[in-house]
DNA sequence: ATAAACTCCGTACCTAGCTACAGAGTCAAG
DNA sequence: CTTGACTCTGTAGCTAGGTACGGAGTTTAT
């Protein structure tokens, strides 16, 4: 018989995160509760798996649980109501892309060429990103 | 006559952040405490608006301070001790800049094509990421 | 059929990264 | 030369995102 559910614990293995953590996004709404069938004891479908590790994921890009929230309501059925937030989520990121791009292109040069210029004065990896810009930071 | 050092207030003020953030960076090493000449106020260079307007960018990034000590650090001069430490940097975010190009381009479909399609069961956002890779988090 | 392992819920605790406050000293405009 | 704004140090408090714990019920391996 194929296991097609998971209790909580097999599915933090699973996602390698904590069981609280699993219960805490469900407090906070970023996955819902499953059934709980006989005992009481939540059983979780496959597709948990990859939402949680989606979320673990999109934090170490700099996402909050709101955002991922967000990310994650887009990408569950009725995209209608949040094309426009899509839009802007997409443009966020696409900012964030490029900033990191210029950020790997000064690391680049520094990797290169730090064995012949000693010291330079001013920090070129602050420059690369230091600069005023503020993106508005969509809520 | 021309500014060349700011006080905390105006520091605060051109980068953007609470004085207290100012003093908190210095107290973890993000900044080192500039002279404090007369009276035992604080006289920042101008280089300083653009270092903290990085450390706050490089949040934004999923950086945490501990990671942005250590960028700062390779900017600041000897990298000949750190060039390692860059080239695992560098492939770190080279990651992300990828991860974020599939996502965006999950938006970019989902934007697109959502007014024809309704409810897709899968959700293709948390695909897109959701898979098992775990990059080894540079420490 | 019982012990070990797992899960339940609720609440308390923890770390990172700020942010506020108190009480005292300093500077700058009128 | 005073009054209001600014800064000092030190310490306490706050929010986000977990993590741990206690006491009770459930499941499973033997």
């Amino acid at each position: 018989m194929i296991q097609d559910t998971f209790t909580i614990g097999r599915l933090a293995d699973k996602a390698n995160v904590n069981i609280e953590s699993i219960r805490y996004y469900e407090r906070v709404g970023l996955i819902k509760q499953p059934r709980k069938p006989v005992s009481g004891y939540r059983q979780y479908p496959v597709s948990f798996i990859e939402r949680i590790r989606f979320i673990k994921q999109a934090q170490t890009y700099g996402f909050n649980l709101l955002e991922i929230k967000d990310l994650l309501k887009i990408g569950d059925g009725n995209c209608r109501d949040v094309q426009q937030k899509a839009i802007q989520k997409r443009d966020q990121i696409n900012q964030k892309i490029s900033d990191l791009k210029s950020l790997v292109k000064t690391l680049d040069e520094l990797i290169s060429r730090c064995d012949s210029t000693t010291s330079s004065q001013t920090c070129p990896i602050v420059k690369t990103l230091g600069q005023q810009r503020m993106q508005p930071s969509i809520k």
